[in-house]
DNA sequence: GTAGTTGCAAATTATTTGCAAGGCA
DNA sequence: TGCCTTGCAAATAATTTGCAACTAC
């Protein structure tokens, strides 16, 4: 635990903003003005591989289009990547409330499965 | 409608797999061997703003960090991209059956909440 | 002393944009 | 004719990586 991986695990623990790697960086950069982003990104990688701390965010960073635009859901394979399409019978989206500010306005939401798809399975097998 | 923008959607159309960009640019390249890359793109964005096609993919393409790391939910603010927490009472997240291919194993789910935070709708208002 | 960590700069990846030339209405 | 679109190449943006110097135990 050196010095530097102490003030990014304090820096994300300080906000609750949920902040981008960049955004760490700034707040790290206020106390210790040499880190460099590489060690951010390496670091807040370790911490969230130990659980320490939460990554949030796609799993893929690429966009994906659909030829089928009638509403449906889709599942992500975690090994390949690969995305299906899945039947979601009867789902009635959950009502959410924002902690401490009601003036928050939510108009809907985006869900998504993940899963192992048959082809990494058999893979995985042998 | 161009020629390279009826192929581009043919080629969307033409496939389940919910392509890349990238992906469909080699797909397009078969039977337009010079179309470009940035010629993809602009179509995949013209098409799926006009609801022709669908985009499926992350709001922001960055990662953020969560200094809690107990089960919680997000809304993403639609106008600025800032993420708070939501509490969701009682959820129990909905069975998937992937279409057609009954060896595909979901193990999870992701979802997330969509809104306008306070800030960003005190400022419409103006 | 040695394995892990750093700062720096260059490399990668996905995507966007400027621009001059071309095509369709 | 004039606006939209194209191909190309350069620009961006987020993230990763190679490397030599350094640091903690």
């Amino acid at each position: 635990m050196t010095c530097q991986r102490c003030a990014i695990l304090e820096a994300v623990r300080g906000v609750s903003s949920h902040p981008t790697a960049d955004e760490v960086y700034e707040m790290v950069r206020e106390n210790l003005p040499n880190v460099s982003l590489g060690t951010v990104y390496r670091n807040l990688e370790i911490l969230s591989a130990n659980g320490i701390i939460r990554k949030l965010g796609p799993e893929e960073c690429k966009m994906r289009f659909d030829g089928n635009t009638k509403k449906h859901y889709h599942v992500r394979c975690r090994v390949c990547g690969r995305v299906d399409d899945v039947d979601v019978p009867s789902f009635l989206p959950p009502k959410a409330r924002v902690r401490g500010n009601g003036e928050y306005k939510i108009t809907g939401y985006s869900m998504e499965f993940t899963g192992v798809c048959p082809r990494c399975a058999k893979q995985k097998q042998a």
